[in-house]
DNA sequence: ATAATCGTCAACCATTTGGTTGAATATGCG
DNA sequence: CGCATATTCAACCAAATGGTTGACGATTAT
């Protein structure tokens, strides 16, 4: 996982419009227009926001007719996800042993934390 | 847990430098100037990046003399792996169990990587 | 006391970001 | 065809970002 699609990532997560339009695509695949709808913004802003979170893998856009539908695409969001567990180890561990060691944590304590 | 504190943590997670500096805390606590030697930048630049970390809740920052030690503050990280998990898609996780079992890890395998 | 070290501040610069507007490009409808 | 709808493009703008350098205050060492 490239240190270039984490910046990507991460600045892609780092704007609330961009976060609140991840929160409404969860709900449903949406159109662009529809997307801009709740926002006081231009369509062609919400149209970069919409690039800005496909650059980043974290929606995927595909164009039926004459309407864009997004969707979102959780690979992007779960690499992050991995990174923020590691902080940026994620090579140094042994991923393998991680995941059964969190496995192990879970089970034994699910309410920590 | 706002917006305006995601924006933060995510903002000063999307450059590599910065996710670079917290990966060399996750080890050990760190003065800013030894934090700066590997990199290929000013210490005022690094400084920087430091201000930013801490503006952002992820590291805290102590002056003991003339040093002013930075210390991993992993908070703001789980605030935002929460928001994550509001995606349903990925497991919680236990940052602290997870840091005890990456130091078992590099004590135990410390050429890795 | 003088000098070296640690770190920040202030001013500056280039580039990127997040927004605008108006024109342009498809596509669908009557 | 002719018009409305969906979306992007291009040019522009203000503000933020990431870097530099040199001066500075605070602390420690000789």
């Amino acid at each position: 996982m490239g240190t270039h699609s984490l910046d990507l990532t991460f600045a892609a997560l780092a704007d609330p419009t961009r976060r609140a339009i991840l929160s409404m695509l969860l709900e449903d695949d949406m159109a662009v227009t529809d997307v801009a709808e709740p926002f006081d913004m231009s369509l062609a802003a919400i149209s970069k926001h919409l690039g800005i979170l496909a650059a980043a893998g974290l929606i995927a856009q595909e164009k039926r007719g004459r309407v864009k539908w997004c969707k979102l695409e959780p690979d992007a969001l779960r690499a992050a996800s991995v990174w923020m567990q590691s902080f940026g180890q994620f090579e140094a561990v042994n991923l393998d042993a991680f995941e059964a060691f969190l496995a192990h944590e879970l089970a034994a304590d699910p309410d920590a934390d």
